[in-house]
DNA sequence: CGTCACGTTGTGAGCGATAACAATCACTTC
DNA sequence: GAAGTGATTGTTATCGCTCACAACGTGACG
């Protein structure tokens, strides 16, 4: 047989893969039924049906993506900004995503060293070239929301552990409620006052938890001891701890997060003030460590993945129109007491 | 004017995106001499080239990814699989990566809750059926490895952190030098043996610290107790730690990474042996809190960031053709000192 | 027995970019 | 002054798929 005028010859070297018109050509039909029997429409006989993907088999078919997203404008594909994808609270909350995105998207990561207005624009404008569906971005910091009001609209897009009162879709935990549960367990365990080791101040989350902690104090009438900011690394609760082992009135301790206290913790053994005898620390995260802190750390538990999936389900309902108010609702957190906090005994 | 025939009408509502063709009918010049600007040829006059740049930022134009993709071939996109990308070290890898990638590729990340054959075998059929241009799989246990043998190789693939000895194109530290280090340092202290809380033995990080540890007994001739193989967790460690303090003649540990080892400090506490007075402890991957635990921990450093980035390095090269050896190089991890470890008193 | 409806299948026209090639123009160069 | 050279620009085909619509066959119905 002499080569038909047909274009592409089948080339030994260069195994040029299969494209729909070869399926096509194999199971004795048209591309456009291949292309029915692929989308699942209807109206196609089973026996059809099953010569084709008989065929799609056989050649070990597979569509092509781009071809696909050139004609519906689909890409299946979201993406993910995150500050530091190290840390366990991003991390996990990355993984609630993707876990939970899997079934029906791709997702694309782009982790910034920091989240200034610039790097956090460059994203999602490397996104918008990529054409994704949708963005979450993971953005605790003041500046990143800050940045995200002026982004465009063109995509759906929404915050996740920004804060509850963040002017953007988002989803949260309510830190500040949080928070005042952990101060006011304190105070109820008898200590005057409660001092407390801040996280950095362009996290909306550590002025949550601020907000939290002085409100519980003032609903208490409590004195309101001055913060001491840290950077959420255990080197500045190190620090902080340092600093307050030297104040004989400090009792109890609430710190912005677990690797706080566990900075914290090493600082006051040090200075051989006993932990919860001579003072109660309380943490927030727990993560999976708290628990094997010495002593064992009561903290505020926070539900990441949850956190996550509630982001993504909140961006699949913009994305789809109908926007369920409902996925908006603030998870909230919950107090787990170990042995790092006593009554307080005067 | 009456407008043109040439199809698209301005719709109103409708603001459909702009295309190549809106740009150089702005710019008056052809399609193709937009495509030329865009993707940086030569001979275009610097005149011209400004008249379509000042077209595109009026327009704000943005090529079409999947038009680009369907006739480049290239969609310069990878895949990244993982197992639980919450623990610090997968986490961290994973940021290396994507760190050193975004400049040239989009990544796109798959999170498995367990490594086995049938997962991981999906996530590459997935990110094939994405077209990416590469994988990498931070891939840490014998189970997953095997997997990797059964893929196709219709796109390059590089394993990182599945231990030096694997059978595919691969990076890693040299954990087993890390845990020779690790032990010797210990007997070198005046330790008579060294005892060992392994990782689990599904992953080859975990034998191949085990190897070194062993292998640096028999050099020193010293006794080789039982492993007590844990699963990396704090938990683990715990349950380990309490077996050990009922041995009296334990005075030094080795342990398979950092949170283990915090578990076992825990343990050590609770039942009166003191770390490192009675009993030295040495942990593995040098976490950032590993300077703050009870005591502050001895152990061995592993830069996963570097890992990350010569992962991509490798894929890379073998993506382009040439395949350096170089970068195949097994990181040399690094003993950090700290005071969990003391010299044995006899 | 013709017509209509419906289930099933095929045909042709794009989607928005790049690649290959042709065309034009300003200068040399002999 | 004709031909050749190289820089610049335009024209057309093509990537692999989905969409809109046309065409076909079959059975129901008047």
């Amino acid at each position: 047989m002499a080569p038909a005028g047909t274009g592409r010859a089948p080339v030994e070297g260069t195994a040029r893969p299969p494209v729909m018109a070869d399926v096509a050509r194999l199971a004795g039909v048209s591309h456009q039924t291949v292309s029915r029997v692929l989308n699942q429409l209807p109206n196609v006989r089973p026996q059809t049906r099953e010569k084709v993907l008989a065929a799609i088999r056989e050649l070990a078919y597979r569509p092509n993506a781009a071809a696909r997203a050139l004609v519906t404008r689909r890409t299946s594909t979201l993406g993910v900004i995150s500050f530091d994808t190290t840390l366990y609270g991003p991390a996990s909350m990355l993984y609630g995503i993707e876990r939970a995105a899997r079934h029906a998207y791709f997702v694309s990561i782009a982790s910034l060293p920091a989240l200034d207005h610039r790097g956090v624009l460059d994203a999602v404008d490397r996104f918008l070239g990529q054409a994704v569906e949708g963005i979450i971005v993971i953005a605790p910091q003041t500046s990143a929301v800050a940045a995200l009001n002026g982004v465009p609209a063109s995509v759906p897009l929404v915050a996740v552990g920004c804060g509850t009162k963040a002017p953007i879709a988002s989803v949260a935990v309510d830190n500040t409620a949080g928070a005042a549960r952990a101060t006011q367990y304190l105070l109820d365990l008898g200590h005057e006052t409660v001092h407390h080791a801040g996280g950095p101040g362009s996290w909306l989350d550590a002025r949550e938890r601020t907000d939290g902690w002085l409100q519980a104090l003032r609903s208490a009438g409590a004195a309101e001891p001055e913060v001491l900011a840290g950077d959420w690394s255990s080197r500045s609760g190190y620090e902080i701890g340092h600093q307050l082992a030297q104040m004989p009135d400090v009792t109890a301790v609430f710190c912005a997060n677990d690797h706080m206290a566990l900075g914290l913790l090493r600082a006051l053994a040090e200075r051989g003030r006993r932990v919860p005898e001579d003072v109660s620390v309380v943490g927030f995260d727990d993560i999976p460590e708290a628990a094997y802190f010495l002593p064992p750390l009561t903290t505020v538990r926070q539900d990441f993945g949850e956190l996550g999936r509630r982001a993504l389900r909140l961006l699949v309902d913009r994305i789809s129109g109908h926007d369920s108010a409902g996925s908006r609702l603030p998870v909230v957190p919950e107090l787990v007491v170990r042995s790092s906090t006593t009554r307080y005994r005067h």
